[in-house]
DNA sequence: GGTTTAATTAGGAGATACCCTGAAAATTAT
DNA sequence: ATAATTTTCAGGGTATCTCCTAATTAAACC
């Protein structure tokens, strides 16, 4: 397993490579592990769906923006927040970047205590994010141990029909119904249609 | 009941007054209801949580700001969306406001078409959170005719628990428990379990 | 004081869910 | 082609849920 995956990392990506020293600094200083790139590409081939931490990055470099980078990591991993620097940016930019869900958008130069603030604020929103996905990912797992006729009368189950019903609205017999439900309930490992209906609505919050 | 709980208005807050009727015009010839306050607190007097529509207010005014506006809508009526407009705005203000959940943060002066769009799709969202607020209350209003107990007894029923075990647990008969579970089905109008679950998880997501 | 509402308990009947054993046909995988 | 999985059906027993009637007690309301 790779270390990005255990341990929260800031990544910042940027071409001034003064800015990024001083950065690195920082954040040695007050032990917050930090990894320092020139682009968008070397970062990118860095990390993968499971890599903890966040990014910093500038708008302004040479083959990519900080916006485009943010719309690809959104496929790559969208559980990195991500805070967009500029120095010389206007608000429309600012504004279109928060919209597309960047985490923060701030002006160059700031002070310290801002930039410490503003990461550790971003790795807790990770972790959230993190452990949240990984809840969503193992409620599927355990979803997508069912058959697809399994899964079939799960849904006429959490829609509260009764065994009876299913197996006329499947054209089966109840009995049939009755295993299907059986099995649901211990692949699912739940010991309650309570439960089971928590485990879908987590999933799938709507209907 | 007021004609702004049925109709959709644009809310326009400004103490430019010939800014304000350049707006007046352009979406009257759209037919697009319009109303206009030179200032926040008329506008508040003029609201109510029922209000539709959205609010178009500038950042820069003589007594409350366009960001501290927001704040108190927030709470008089949080399904209004606030676009914030500013003639000479800048980078902090509006990431700020972008966090603090404005829908739209524009600079003066910007083209008819864009105005009308960003409208439009203000009062799209309007229609959704008014739609999803009243639904919501709609579910409140349901479980609030239980009583006390009856609240009890539907926790533990969320919680998976038989009756049994809700006997048990309030120290209570399972006899009573079932008259309780026949209530609580008949005052939220609910005809199985998997309803009752919908119903309590459309209102609280969490647990 | 009388009435209503809430909470409690009980018995019994029918429906449904849950659990077990057993088994056969159809599909899929190796 | 053989093995494993999936889907199907059934009987029987137990637990639970649902619905009915009936009744008591306590509190709140008029």
């Amino acid at each position: 397993m790779r270390d990005d995956a255990l341990e929260q990392i800031v990544y910042v990506v940027d071409d001034d490579i003064e800015f990024s020293e001083s950065v690195r600094f920082l954040l040695t200083s007050v032990n917050l592990p930090v990894k320092l790139y020139h682009g968008a590409e070397e970062f990118l081939a860095d990390i993968g769906p499971e890599t903890k931490g966040c990014l910093l990055v500038d708008v302004r470099m040479p083959e990519m923006s900080g916006l485009q980078l943010q719309h690809i990591l959104k496929e790559k991993n969208p559980d990195l927040p991500v805070i967009i620097m500029t120095a010389h940016g206007d608000i429309d930019m600012a504004v279109r970047a928060m919209k597309d869900g960047v985490l923060d958008f701030v002006q160059k130069p700031f002070n310290d205590q801002k930039l410490i603030d503003m990461l550790n604020k971003a790795l807790k929103t990770n972790e959230r994010a993190s452990r949240q996905r990984q809840h969503k990912a193992a409620l599927h797992d355990r979803l997508n141990l069912l058959t697809s006729r399994e899964k079939e009368v799960l849904d006429l189950i959490v829609a509260g029909n009764t065994n009876k019903e299913i197996g006329y609205h499947l054209g089966i017999s109840d009995k049939t119904v009755e295993v299907h439900r059986a099995r649901i309930m211990e692949k699912t490992m739940v010991r309650s249609v309570q439960e089971l209906m928590k485990l879908v609505f987590d999933i799938a919050p709507d209907r």
